[in-house]
DNA sequence: TAGATTGTTAATCGATTAACAATC
DNA sequence: TAGATTGTTAATCGATTAACAATC
């Protein structure tokens, strides 16, 4: 806990990635690389690449580049995922045991404890093995089970109330889906996943890329 | 077509923010509003929000401020969702009917045509009014009905062949959720959601948020 | 007109790239 | 040892913020 220095936010969307090309050299059982053929698989530049892990340590030896598995756990480490995670799914639609069923998460150390809807018609049905529980129950699940991270795909009108409900309960961590912005307080780690905004980025390509290129 | 400045990402991410917020003022009703009652709804700068307009041209009035509805159409036409755009969902799992079940998205434009899998026991299956075709029709169809972009919710095992098949068909852009690079040719569009990528960035945060803050 | 607020230029800040000494 | 490649400093580039003249 020494080194203070804030990490940007561009460096900490690029570690995942480098985690996932670096899961794939391992199962190709690649053993070492250097930041050169590491930047030339993931079209980035070599000196990004040092730079980014120069935030969190020095992870290479000169002459030789990085062991391919040490630095793989090592940003595991710094990603958080080398320990579990509990997690919950509010609102058990299509997209809702879309995450449920996506069993790679698990593997990460993303540990869903419980499926929840407000619809009485979903009550008990089952998700990959979860009853489906009713919100009223919520709040005191979040606290019986010590619940990290509530993950919110339910529609945007009630997305703000829900959020303030589980964070109430106790969540730290909030993967939001619904398309608005929450407001939460300060402390609480909010991370967006708007899909909607995404499709409008493409839309703006297709509509823009009459360029010379 | 005159100005030829390149657009940053950072800009085109932020342009669909500000049409949402714009989209909820016109809902309220309200029909002005400057930078900086904007910069304090959106927790931005306003003078952000002026750079970043001033790309594509001067939609506001010295001493008034922007018109909201105007403002939204424009920035609704820079994004080029002020016209249809085709699309094809591969994949007719949770995620693919999370998409298709989504309606928001045809409000905005993208129009769904149809709904692919390569599991034969879904072959016919409907999904919010669509069959669901095999993977062997997929080309004949892109062709047929002029699809712009195909939305990629399989497996990552399976997303390069599949992503390569749609381009050869003739798609401009994939809006891909498989958890991989597709490495398609530059003038193809790719826009990646990887939520596992999304996870592990709210999972840095978690780790790494016990700062003085 | 006076006040408000834009559009835009200038200043600052931060992120990326380049370069190279350190060292395996 | 010589060659390779890192870690890290310096240079460059780009994005954000501040400032203000233009103007409604």
């Amino acid at each position: 806990m020494e080194e203070r220095k804030k990490i940007s936010a561009a460096v900490i969307r690029r570690l995942p990635r480098y985690y996932r090309y670096l899961g794939e050299l391992i199962e190709s059982d690649v053993q070492r690389i250097s930041s050169k053929e590491l930047s030339a698989k993931m079209k980035v530049t070599a000196s990004q690449i040092r730079q980014d892990l120069n935030n969190f340590g020095g992870f290479g030896q000169q002459g030789y580049g990085y062991n391919v598995k040490y630095l793989y756990d090592e940003i595991g480490k710094i990603l958080g995922i080398d320990r579990e995670h509990s997690m919950i799914i509010i609102g058990a639609g299509n997209l809702g045991q879309a995450i449920v069923n996506y069993a790679d998460f698990a593997k990460r150390g993303f540990v869903i404890k419980g499926v929840f809807d407000n619809n009485p018609a979903l009550e008990g049905k089952e998700v990959r093995g979860f009853k489906v529980q009713m919100m009223d129950q919520v709040a005191d699940f979040i606290k019986e089970n010590q619940i990290e991270i509530a993950a919110l795909t339910i529609p945007k009108k009630v997305a703000r109330e829900v959020g303030a409900v589980v964070v109430d309960a106790g969540v730290k961590a909030i993967w939001n889906f619904a398309h608005t912005d929450l407001n939460l307080p300060e402390d609480i780690i909010v991370e967006n996943v708007h899909l909607s905004e995404s499709l409008m980025q493409l839309s703006y390509t297709i509509a823009n890329r009459a360029e010379g290129k």
